[in-house]
RNA sequence: UGGGGUGUCGUCAAGUGGUAAGACACGGGCCUUUGGAGCCCGCAUUCGGAGGUUCGAAUCCUCCCACCCCAGCCA
């Protein structure tokens, strides 16, 4: 029989659950969870977290549970998991009805602690927080044993349990594990497992005025929901032994846990923290800005969950810290939608074009492939007439070597429609600035071939001028400038690499009429321009938005950067 | 100067003693009614460095170097 079907290159960690299942590892089953902190919006870094977990649970014919640490209070909120559950599910992925809470294990933990205290492995301490600091010592230097280390375990249960009936204020007392205050490890001296905390929690209210640490709380909810592979992040390797002793001490299911280098993305920040800074120092207009990481972002972008999916199996998992380039995440959304989205024509930047030997009043419709990818998404009618816009990039006065659009004299095809010669230009008198052009037309070229065989080096997309809807194009870029953007040593913060033209937003721009009416969230290819979709939120009937997802590749684009001219 | 990790192409990343996959990017070509898409070719004599073991090393050993994480009653 086939070892496993393997999706994608192998990776460390589908080699130690097969290994695992394999030697018949917690009985060769696979239950994996994703768990996030309801305090703040998932990004892409989640995603790759999330389809790392669901999508080696399908792969091995396992589980995937979806567990809030929700130990808390004072940053979460049910607004987040909301979004969270959203944003999952818009991903692709399913947790059916195991949904999980680590609030639903407080009554649990509690019986753990006291477990551990009855054991004399935990112990109720007094002192300050800044003492514990102190007592802890130092990364070279041992710590010192809290003076009520040795307290009975008679006390120590008494005092626990006041601390839970809400005797004691915030911050007075804390429950700590008695493990080693010289441990190398500084997360064995002595760690805190439960503070006290008179705060309402979103799902457990008032019940609780005492609750776990993250670390009290995470491992011993992955042996309660029988997790064979806990799969977390790097900085979580030195917790690990805690983890271990807290579960050998309790002498429960015992997971593996595994860490991976979590996502850097280049020209992008990641860290919920700076997100954050993105929102409330107003750069971005909010979580769902479309240039933010965010599952949010992207969606509201028009990233597609599969493009999304795709990218997080083509960067690959493996421990080393690393900055994956956003030309993959962007190539994996052009190949997706490339092969999906209709294609329209649609001009930003209008040039006025009148076809003079083209009759006056005259309209035709004429046929254009939906897309040439995919013969079974059909055409559509587009309707041409004397005057016309086409893109003021496709027009130079001068061209340049190697420009080969529309220029005086010059030939180019209208696609879908004719061969058009440009045979006058109107300039502005004072700015010399193009303002209109004047071509003639060849009727024999209708549909855009010429019947004498004649090949013309350019083809232009275009609208027509009374028929075309006006619209508001959002052209977004990468939000930085750099690959990587640090804080500064001195003076400017990562802010200060922020691209000044990240969002453009052009008002004066003109769709075809089939656009009419567009859906809020499709997607489509504006002909030689880009993928762009329709806004969600700021697109109504009369006034459609579009936020462009990603441009094609540009080939002229390069040649001009290599000609040192302006990229524009 | 404690502990835990990591170092393979510009960027990700396979490789687990038998003589460096793949992807993106990049360069070149073909084709083209999107300068799109597609197709073809090229792109690490070398795996952080230095020694060593071996017929043979990115893989084993030794030493060194660089980078990341840890001193929250955050997760």
């Amino acid at each position: 029989m086939a070892e496993f079907e393997s999706k994608g290159s192998s990776n460390f960690i589908r080699n130690i659950i097969e290994e695992d299942i394999r030697n018949g590892v917690f009985g060769g089953r696979v239950h994996l969870r994703f768990p996030p902190e309801p305090n703040g919006y998932l990004h892409i870094g989640h995603a790759k977290s999330i389809c790392l977990n669901f999508g080696l649970a399908a792969e091995y014919g396992g589980l995937c549970n979806l567990r809030f640490d929700d130990t808390n209070p004072t940053k979460e909120e049910l607004e987040y998991v909301e979004s969270i559950k959203e944003d999952i599910k818009w991903l692709g992925f399913d947790w059916g009805d195991r949904e999980y809470y680590a609030s639903d294990y407080f009554d649990q933990l509690y019986q753990y602690a006291v477990q551990l205290i009855k054991a004399g492995k935990a112990y109720v301490c007094d002192l300050s927080a800044e003492q514990i600091k102190e007592y802890r010592g130092t990364l070279t230097r041992p710590g010192r044993e809290s003076p009520y280390r040795n307290r009975s375990v008679e006390e120590n249960l008494d005092l626990f349990e006041r601390m839970r009936a809400g005797e004691f204020e915030d911050g007075s007392r804390v429950l700590r594990a008695k493990i080693d205050m010289a441990s190398p490890n500084l997360n064995m001296r002595d760690p805190v497992m439960y503070r006290i905390l008179h705060a309402e929690h979103h799902r457990t209210g008032d019940k609780w005025c005492i609750y776990p640490t993250y670390d009290f709380t995470h491992g011993q909810s992955d042996s309660i929901e029988g997790i064979t592979h806990s799969i977390c992040t790097l900085e979580f390797e030195d917790h690990r032994p805690l983890y271990d002793w807290f579960l050998d001490e309790l002498k429960i299911h015992h997971p593996k846990q595994i860490e991976f280098a979590r996502l850097n993305l280049s020209h992008m920040v990641l860290s919920k923290r700076k997100l954050l800074a993105l929102v409330e120092g107003g750069y971005v207009s909010g979580w769902d800005d479309p240039r933010m990481p965010t599952l949010s972002g992207f969606r509201r972008r028009g990233y597609t969950p599969a493009s999304i999916r795709n990218f997080c199996e083509r960067i690959g998992v493996a421990k080393r810290e690393s900055v994956v380039d956003i030309a993959l995440l962007e190539h994996c959304v052009r190949e997706d939608l490339n092969k999906h989205a209709p294609r329209v024509m649609a001009v930003l930047n209008p040039l006025r074009v009148v076809i003079d030997n083209y009759p006056e009043g005259k309209r035709e419709t004429l046929e254009a492939l939906n897309n040439p990818e995919d013969p079974g998404m059909g055409t559509r009618k587009v309707p041409f007439s004397r005057v016309l816009y086409i893109e003021q990039d496709d027009f130079m006065e001068n061209p340049p070597k190697k420009f080969y659009r529309l220029a005086p004299g010059r030939e180019v095809r209208l696609r879908y429609a004719y061969f058009i010669r440009c045979v006058d230009v109107v300039k502005d008198q004072n700015t010399g600035e193009v303002k209109e052009l004047h071509c003639t037309y060849d009727p024999a070229t209708r549909g855009g071939d010429a019947p004498d065989g004649r090949r013309v080096k350019a083809t232009l997309h275009w609208v027509s001028a009374q028929h075309a809807i006006p619209a508001e194009v959002r052209l977004y870029d990468h939000l930085f400038t750099v690959p990587a953007p640090k804080e500064e040593d001195e003076g400017a913060d990562f802010t200060a690499y922020l691209n000044p033209h990240s969002l453009i937003t052009l008002k004066s721009c003109r769709v075809e009429p089939s656009l009419q009416g567009a859906a809020p969230g499709s997607r489509y290819q504006f002909e030689r321009l880009g993928y762009f979709c329709v806004d969600a939120f700021d697109s109504s009937d009369g006034w459609l938005v579009f936020n462009r997802t990603v441009t094609l590749k540009d080939a002229w684009a390069k040649i001009k950067k290599g000609q040192g001219l302006n990229p524009a």
